[in-house]
DNA sequence: GGTGGGGTGCTACTTGGGTATGAGGCGGGG
DNA sequence: CCCCGCCTCATACCCAAGTAGCACCCCACC
């Protein structure tokens, strides 16, 4: 089966030299050529390639949001093809807003031709790939963000029962006491009771202050629905 | 400058077949090989490679185990080699065990060759390098957690006044209304005022799910001190 | 069998927080 | 110039929430 790949940039020269690069091996077909990324989404659109190479930096509609047009497409569009962003520089917020909009890979011009063709078969295969350096930031990022849930508040949440865990978790979903009273199935009193306790063994003032100790403990985190 | 590497791994062909691929090379030394963790450790710290390649699975010591090891010395090591992981399956919660120990990079064993030596230059140059589909994982839950950032709630956040956003933002510190007027040099019941419009736009019903409302829509974030 | 912790519940009281309404000052845009 | 949005503040009211003290049940552990 080959792969349908289209490129997406506003200089010529550059198409050019990654369509014969990319034409010349049996497995790949180039679909298609464009030069802005409203321009793209439409050529994406009638002729389907499995993967869409997209410059990041182009006029009229850049590659970021002619990325987010294909990956997360209206009603009635079944066609989604794998993006693969290509920057000369290697610029973080672009790579971040990229793979958050789902693409499937990011890589520097820069690279040797045999990582983009490599390139393009791993994003046709389904999986993912980043320039190192990409993948070095991206790393430290995850490194850097998810500790906190080990950290401290974690530990003197070991010094609530369960029933305080589970009504210090109904607060920080914003339930009033009545609410949580309700949904345990308990006297509004017995809650204030729970609350009270909660409130002094982590030393809070009020649920306000609760509720960012359920988040800063990694009890709760933004993104957890209900 | 020549890439001194070190081998850990408890089956002696693959540690075998790996040296002799890499020492091939004529910009890799192959300075010292270990069978399991905890020599790996004692190997590193007396032979000083730049770039430790680290089976997961092994006797004694685990791959995560060691990896941490030389990834936060004890005080008094000053030495701190890079470590590229190796697996045969790619089971994603050592995956994210590793990065957060501060791995360079995750490879399955069934990679072709040349992408081993590959790897080895990239991490020894800083840069990181995660198997392909290590990568789209990890795309995927970077994705996947923080898009709370560029969604709903940061959007109703513009119908905000700055003002308004600061008594928010002090609300989710854990201040109260007094606290608030005292640090922005106000009457309190102007916080309340700011306040009760604050709840009134974002349809909040008490500071507690303003509080919510403040860590869901990214204006502050957990770790975020002070 | 006693002891202690967890869970539940009550009465009673206090107050911080939220609501309603109105109003004055200030700066920018029509 | 006038209007409007933003920021400011006051008076007044109400109630959810938090505090204090006590009490009963159940169960695990000694």
């Amino acid at each position: 089966m080959t792969i349908r790949v289209l490129i997406v940039d506003d200089q010529a020269m550059v198409r050019a030299g990654f369509a014969a690069l990319l034409a010349a091996q049996s497995d790949i077909d180039v679909v298609g050529e464009a030069s802005d990324g409203r321009q793209g989404v439409e050529v994406s659109r009638s002729t389907h390639p499995d993967v869409v190479l997209m410059d990041v930096r182009m006029p009229e509609m850049d590659g970021l949001a002619a990325a987010r047009a294909l990956l997360e497409p209206p009603p009635g569009v079944v066609h989604r093809p794998k993006v693969l962003m290509l920057t000369t520089f290697d610029v973080d917020d672009y790579v971040y807003e990229a793979l958050r909009a789902g693409a499937s890979g990011f890589l520097l011009k820069d690279a040797p031709p045999a990582d983009l063709i490599a390139a393009v078969r791993v994003v046709a295969s389904g999986d993912a790939l980043l320039a190192p350096s990409v993948t070095r930031r991206l790393i430290a990022d995850f490194a850097r963000q998810k500790p906190s849930r080990a950290k401290d508040p974690s530990l003197r949440l070991n010094g609530l029962t369960p029933r305080e865990t589970e009504v210090l978790e109904l607060i920080a979903r914003g339930l009033s006491n009545q609410e949580i009273a309700g949904r345990l199935v308990l006297a509004e009193q017995t809650v204030k009771t729970h609350i009270g306790r909660v409130l002094a063994k982590l030393d809070l003032r009020d649920r306000a202050q609760a509720v960012i100790f359920a988040y800063e403990s990694g009890l709760v985190s933004p993104g957890d629905a209900g």
